[in-house]
DNA sequence: AAGCTAAATGAAAACGATTTTCAATTTCAA
DNA sequence: TTGAAATTGAAAATCGTTTTCATTTAGCTT
């Protein structure tokens, strides 16, 4: 255990889900400037591979990563200002694996994402149509 | 409409879902070799834009496109041959409406994945494992 | 049909996240 | 302490995606 690799550990669980490579290399060099891109990389992709982690990919390019919990979740993504958040998926996950069952397939993870509009998008998104469509 | 532009659109709804640039790109050289690369792809993002295909991403770092139907479908990824298959969400999908609308979110779109082995690569795993591994 | 403008094309280059290379350094077990 | 194996940092390579730009084409308007 090289104080680089515990560095990028301890960094990735102290941020939290969906964190990028950029902002875990940010937050590593906040502790050691000296530490690389390629080393946090690696590290990063270590902690996937002991099953610490897990890769999110919402299609924007950036892969982002989640701590493994032992709860499972989806995620909103909101396709308007980018965010993500996250929601309970348990019932949901039953019926995947029923599903899974059904078609023979052995499951490892269920990756579950809703695209649409957050709240806040919402509102700012009607504000802005004062006068509105009513009809097609 | 340009020959070109037909050209894409027919070669993508020829062939099948979770289709890649390239995979269309030669797909469309078959009819015409002087079709260029950024027209196929230009193409492929128009028939996103105006709603008849979508994105799908499974984290290896290509972008596949699926037709969209009017039957919603979720996906098996087998992480051993990389195999894409679909899977019915009915269900599911008002679940996860339900879901969003609890929490005041706006969904536009489903996304479901279910990672895992197909049976095919089940077969091949034991065939291979003749002593298995009884204890931890 | 001719003329015109905006749109579309093809080749090549740019982009950007990810991954690899390689020489130097460090870890860790013997 | 010593040597082999693992790790690091910097730089370059990769590779899918996207943009640029000069040229061509589509499709209106007259």
């Amino acid at each position: 255990m090289t104080p680089q690799r515990e560095l990028v550990f301890r960094a990735f669980f102290e941020l939290g889900d969906h964190v990028t490579v950029d902002e875990l290399y940010d937050k590593v060099k906040e502790k050691d400037k000296s530490v690389g891109y390629s080393t946090v990389w690696r590290n990063l992709k270590l902690i996937c591979k002991v099953g610490l982690a897990e890769e999110v990919n919402i299609g924007d390019g950036v892969t982002r990563y989640d701590r493994v919990t032992q709860v499972p979740h989806g995620h909103f993504f909101c396709v308007e200002c980018k965010s993500l958040t996250e929601f309970s998926v348990d019932q949901i996950v039953g019926v995947l694996a029923q599903s899974a069952n059904d078609h023979k397939f052995v499951p490892e993870a269920f990756k579950i994402e809703i695209r649409g509009l957050c709240q806040q998008c919402q509102n700012k998104k009607t504000s802005l149509n004062t006068k509105e469509e009513v009809r097609d």
